[in-house]
DNA sequence: AAGCGAACCTGGCTGC
DNA sequence: TGCAGCCAGGTTCGCT
């Protein structure tokens, strides 16, 4: 479930259940997500007091009372459940019409306020690393890393300075996660929407001759902005999800305007959306609306 | 160098 | 009912 919405929705979840509390136990259930698990993994975080929870991108920094900082990353299908008290919890779209799926759970974290944290992830295209907490941001993850598209660094200026003189496709700059970092795919097709911008345009046409800002490129900025916040207030996205709903589930796939809508009506003009395919990944758009 | 496609892995859905 | 084929919110690798 994770682009930049999903996974903040998931640090506000687990930040009550984690922070400031202690890892009592740790069950690692396998070597590998997409990567091997760090040497002595469960050692390195037993014991220790999560100091504090924060995102950067579709990352989950998870500070620790020692030198170690968990990094955390859901891939495609990565899950958090928080349980307390016997009662559980839900986070994310995860539960199955029968009952708790639990094949795919490969970590639990036990804290000494009593919740216990589960990471589940069917297809393992997520990770979790320690790095140094030192130095954070210069760590192999995040080096190189775009800016984040909700701090004050995204404008039409950033914008038109970084896909200035590119020829990629708009849709294509927009998820290169060097540039900026935290779109995935239905929110940039969202936001182009919103922008009435061509997916297949280059990105270079959002900078000027001078590599300055378009009012495109002004526009693009202001739309993400909005499409992210919106998306974090509804609690983010929840897809492919067939159990009933139970308040905890994201609802920001019922405000798509274009993402999944194949052959609907544009709610703009009523064309049917179209579904083309950039760089192996499918793109909706309005063909009329987005010229 | 940039820009594709394929690969990683599992499961759900569609259509024959 | 079975089965093949396609598709999925991400990232990385390797080949033009």
């Amino acid at each position: 479930m994770p682009e930049l919405p999903e996974v903040e929705t998931v640090r506000r979840g687990l930040e009550p259940a984690m922070v400031g509390a202690r890892l009592s136990a740790i069950e690692q259930r396998r070597p590998d997500l997409r990567f091997p698990f760090p040497e002595r993994f469960a050692e390195r975080l037993t014991g220790r007091r999560v100091e504090a929870l924060s995102r950067r991108a579709k990352y989950l920094v998870a500070e620790l009372d020692s030198d170690d900082a968990l990094i955390m990353h859901l891939g495609m299908s990565g899950r958090f459940r928080v349980e307390r008290d016997g009662e559980a919890a839900q986070l994310g779209e995860f539960h199955h019409e029968h009952g708790r799926e639990s094949a795919h759970d490969h970590v639990v974290f036990r804290l000494t306020n009593g919740a216990t944290v589960t990471y589940n992830d069917t297809r393992r295209f997520g990770f979790m690393d320690l790095v140094p907490r030192a130095g954070l941001a210069g760590c192999r993850h995040f080096a190189g890393m775009g800016l984040e598209p909700l701090g004050n660094a995204l404008s039409g200026e950033t914008i038109a300075r970084l896909f200035a003189g590119k020829r990629t496709p708009l849709k294509a700059a927009l998820l290169d996660q060097r540039l900026i970092a935290g779109l995935g795919n239905i929110y940039v097709c969202e936001a182009l929407f919103r922008a009435s911008l061509d997916p297949r345009a280059p990105a270079g046409s959002l900078a000027d001759a001078a590599g300055g800002p378009t009012g495109q490129a002004e526009l693009l900025a202001g739309v993400i902005r909005d499409v992210l916040v919106e998306a974090i207030d509804a609690g983010g996205s929840t897809l492919r999800d067939h159990a009933q709903t139970d308040g905890s589930l994201g609802y920001f796939q019922h405000a798509f305007r274009v993402y999944d809508r194949e052959g609907e009506p544009c709610p703009v003009c009523a064309a049917p959306v179209r579904r083309i395919v950039q760089s192996g990944r499918s793109t909706f758009y309005c063909e009329t609306c987005q010229a």
